[in-house]
RNA sequence: GCGGACGUGGCGAAAUGGUAGACGCAGCAGACUUAAAAUCUGCUAUCCAUCACUGGGUGUGCGGGUUCGAGUCCCGCCGUCCGCACCA
């Protein structure tokens, strides 16, 4: 055998074993098995053209359990698709004239290949794309479902219009009042859009958080932010021109200490009165001019329009406040007007200040009870009422009682919940998502598609040469006959937003019959998914919208699933350090060489300056693509970097050093595995050190895979690995081998298979069983313990495992380390814990 | 402003309140080699003392506290990152 003969060769074992794995349908989940089932489930991709490190770090996490799961005896679902709606490939469309399903359905097959080249242990047969008709044809009967059920309605709102590209614009997708391709100044426009009613379901979503305790803590805060419940009093305040102004708060306790109302600019009062009012119609212009950016708002003067109307005051038929109309106030809150307290709210405090209004206290801090509030920092702290008529002397919570109690019997108000979370609308006046599956008929209004019509798909034949919605230019598409009347009517142009897509792609996966959506039976049988795992980014929207299909299809009855996702885990990012050259431009990882400690530009030699680490973007140009590094370095030692060294929720900082670290890793396991000498003389058990090292690793890397500690598990490998290497060949040793190469089965598999093959193991290591740990080999007999003198470490020693407490004791105080650092001193008192230290107080 | 996370060697990081720095990377020294690659061995927080063996001090962002004992728990700061944000 030649010294290149024992090297791993991951080029011919990659492919190898993917090919044996497809062949033999390894990974195929049954639906039917009697076995424990596993759903561990990644967030699927966008099919963008290439899978990134980002991908592959996520992939290989799932992977890991999937395997992990599989050998420990379970049937596991481990799916992949595809995500493939979405406006990238109308931009292709438009800039490279390639027709939008073309170019997906490329991008799909590249990084389907892309995927495969790692061995991730996908359920290929369960593949899916959104984008196909056999996927959102289904996605249009449950809109019709849910239509049914009265969860879906059509409403005439306020969107964001970008006048070149003739298209609605996502608040994400306006930057500084522009849309973010065209650049042109964006409009308001009213359009007719198709709501999801996800506010019928805002109180059962917040309160299920409760219950996703493998949830990240910040990913259920923000949840909750964004649901946003705020419980109150609604009210209103009659106008001295015939009108009520009706506001929302959640201190109604304060309601004494009231001097003005203000209403945003786009309310429906404001809007009446600026239609005989130039200032007020130039004010309000102003109002919705300015952005809503972090810096600005800091730094957004508090400005209102004095309207000259006077509001009554509830309590006080002869108390007038003034009416503003408010930049502050936000339509899209609350009933878009509020009473302003100067005293305990400081937006209203600067408001008053600017303006000269009263500001007058109603909470007491403790000490001031006055009327007069001073200062400019409002305050909102605890405290009792004051200045307030009937509230006088109550706490803040029950003077909000007593005050919602009163305008509830007195019928001006009522105690209410107001939640920042609003309606989803899924409107698109897109191409390339799912057909909204509605026909406006001029005699019926808008009615569902009969079920036998569906899929409406969509036609082929587009063209993306003007700007807008090709669904509406298209000449013969739109045009169909009302399924009522039989008379022509217009198919609805609009598609759905494609985070429906993803609303319910893993109930897809888990059943996918021909003649529906899914199976509810076979759902049962895999949700919820075990382990979900996916970047940050989705805390809120997608995975919102996700828990609300779920509820939505169990409240008609389609599902018996509360939460889809029991656990669910965000990953780190993947990082690189950043390369800039004197004028500032970047470089990527391939123009820079080390020169020294310092880094040059290799083509001009000029000195090129090392920036932070940070995510890899195409922008900054630090982005490595896998690819080239799986063909030079193999998959397996490319899954291992992944799991090496940063804990999985933390960024990984990509190096060339620490892939080559990795590959010798892979080398070494696979040396390894060839000093396994089956005719080894000697008996089992012999070996008591390498066995306790081996137990204690096989319990140590079980319990961190379970609990994704991947970068403690690998951690424990290399210690496993370096004891085999030190240890005599021995029966023993052949079994620490053989539990080693079990144990890299679901991180390395190719190189796991290929070991496993070489020890003689059966059948294929990825349906062997994972080793058990013996905790009985696992403990040590001696034990070395430390001894402390008041709390200082002055020495160490060795002792019989279980050592009674008063035998410690003895032995640490007979140490000369020990005794010289007492130095004479009296012993007060010996703090002695088994078999871990033994602390001396003097 | 609100919320969350984090702060440990040159770097990525370990550490049920009990020997801080396991493991990896980088570095240094050595072995093998004509040489290189590959591989292997040893060292590698810091300061002081010592020819050396070794001994002692300091050390987990800063300041307090609880405890026989704190990276870990509590209080108060500082800093970094992330999310949300004129939400009434």
């Amino acid at each position: 055998m030649t010294d290149t003969d024992k090297r791993f060769n991951p080029l011919a074992a990659d492919r190898k074993w993917q090919q044996i794995w497809e062949e033999s349908e390894t990974f195929r989940a049954d639906s039917a098995s009697d076995k424990p089932k596993r759903y561990i489930l990644e967030m699927f991709p966008y099919p963008s053209g290439r899978i990134h490190m980002g991908h592959v770090r996520n992939y290989t996490m799932g992977d890991v359990l999937a395997r992990f799961e599989r050998m420990r005896g379970h049937e596991v679902l481990h799916p992949m698709g595809w995500d493939a709606f979405g406006m990238p490939a109308e931009n292709a469309a438009m800039e490279k004239g390639v027709h939008p399903g073309r170019w997906t359905r490329q991008n799909i097959a590249t990084m389907r290949d892309q995927l495969k080249r790692l061995g991730f242990a996908f359920d290929w047969s369960r593949e899916l794309a959104t984008c196909e008709p056999d996927y959102y044809g289904h996605e249009q009967a449950l809109f019709l479902d849910m239509m049914e059920a009265g969860l879906v309605y059509r409403k005439e709102s306020a969107v964001n219009w970008d006048p070149v590209d003739m298209t609605v614009l996502a608040n994400e997708q306006v930057i500084d009042g522009r849309g973010w391709r065209s650049g042109a100044l964006v409009e308001k426009r009213n359009l007719n859009q198709w709501f999801l009613k996800i506010t019928d379901f805002a109180e059962d979503l917040l309160a299920g958080l409760d219950d996703l305790k493998d949830w990240p803590e910040k990913v259920r805060t923000m949840q909750e932010n964004w649901i946003g419940k705020s419980q109150g009093l609604t009210f209103d305040f009659p106008i001295d021109n015939g009108e009520v102004i009706t506001v929302f708060s959640t201190r109604p306790d304060t309601i004494y200490g009231a001097s003005f109302v203000a209403v945003a600019a786009d309310h429906p009062l404001a809007l009446k009165l600026a239609e005989d009012n130039a200032a007020l119609t130039e004010f309000a212009e102003e109002c919705r001019r300015t952005g809503t950016a972090a810096a600005e708002i800091e730094t957004q003067e508090k400005r209102g329009f004095d309207t000259g109307l006077k509001a009554t005051h509830p309590l006080d038929p002869n108390w007038e406040l003034p009416v503003y109309v408010a930049n502050f106030v936000l339509m899209g809150y609350g009933t878009g007007a509020v009473f302003g307290v100067p005293a305990h709210d400081q937006r209203d405090l600067d408001f008053a200040r600017k303006y000269d209004l009263p500001v007058k206290r109603v909470v007491s801090d403790g000490d001031e009870t006055a009327p007069e509030f001073a200062g400019d920092e409002a305050y909102s702290g605890p405290g009792s009422i004051v200045n307030s008529d009937f509230l006088n002397g109550l706490s803040i919570e029950d003077a909000q009682k007593a005050v919602i109690d009163r305008a509830e019997t007195e019928g001006w108000g009522k105690g209410s919940t107001v939640w920042r979370l609003r309606d989803w609308g899924v409107s698109r006046q897109r191409y390339w998502g799912t057909p909204i599956p509605i026909i406006h008929s001029p005699d019926h209004g808008p009615v569902p598609v009969p079920r036998d019509q569906l899929p409406v798909t969509l036609p082929e034949d587009i063209d993306f040469d003007t700007p807008g919605n090709p669904l509406e230019r298209h000449p013969t598409w739109k045009h169909t006959t009302c399924p009522i009347s039989g008379k022509p009517a217009l198919r609805e142009t609009d598609t759905l937003d494609t985070f429906a897509d993803s609303s319910w792609y893993f109930l897809r996966f888990a059943s996918q019959p021909n003649d529906k959506p899914f199976d509810k039976d076979e759902i049962a049988q895999w949700l919820p998914v075990a382990q979900y795992i996916g970047g940050v980014e989705h805390a809120i929207l997608h995975l919102l919208y996700a828990r609300f299909w779920t509820r939505a299809l169990k409240s008609i009855g389609l599902l018996d699933v509360d939460e889809p996702f029991a656990s669910l885990f965000t990953q780190g990012m993947v990082t690189h350090e950043t390369y800039q050259m004197g004028d500032g431009s970047w470089l990527s990882p391939d123009e820079v060489r080390k020169d020294g400690s310092d880094w040059a530009h290799i083509e001009s030699g000029e000195a090129v300056e090392v920036g932070r680490v940070i995510k890899m973007s195409k922008s900054k140009k630090n982005v490595i693509d896998p690819e080239p590094i799986v063909d030079q370095y193999g998959a397996d030692a490319v899954r291992w970097f992944m799991l090496s060294d940063s804990p999985p929720e933390r960024d990984l900082p990509w190096s060339e050093a620490g892939i080559e670290g990795s590959w010798r890793f892979v080398q070494r396991v696979w040396r390894i595995a060839q000093m396994a000498d089956a005719d080894v003389p000697g008996e089992a058990g012999a070996d008591k050190a390498l066995l306790r090292v081996l137990h204690q690793t096989i319990a140590g890397v079980t319990e961190d895979i379970g609990q994704l500690g991947f970068n403690k598990a690998v951690a424990k490998l290399y210690t496993l690995a370096a004891a085999i290497e030190k240890a005599q060949p021995s029966p023993d040793r052949n079994e620490a081998i053989r539990s080693l190469v079990l144990m890299v089965g679901p991180m390395t598999p190719h190189l796991a298979e290929e070991a496993w093959a070489l020890l003689g193991g059966e059948g294929l290591i990825a349906d062997a069983a994972w080793p058990l740990a013996d905790m009985a080999v696992a403990v040590d007999d001696e034990v070395t313990i430390a001894v402390q003198v008041k709390g200082k470490l002055r020495d160490t020693i060795t002792v019989a495992k279980g050592l009674p407490k008063q035998e410690m004791e003895a032995l640490a105080l007979a140490s000369e380390k020990v005794q010289r650092s007492i130095g004479g001193a009296e012993v007060r008192k010996v703090i002695v814990v088994p078999d871990r230290l033994v602390n001396i107080v003097v």
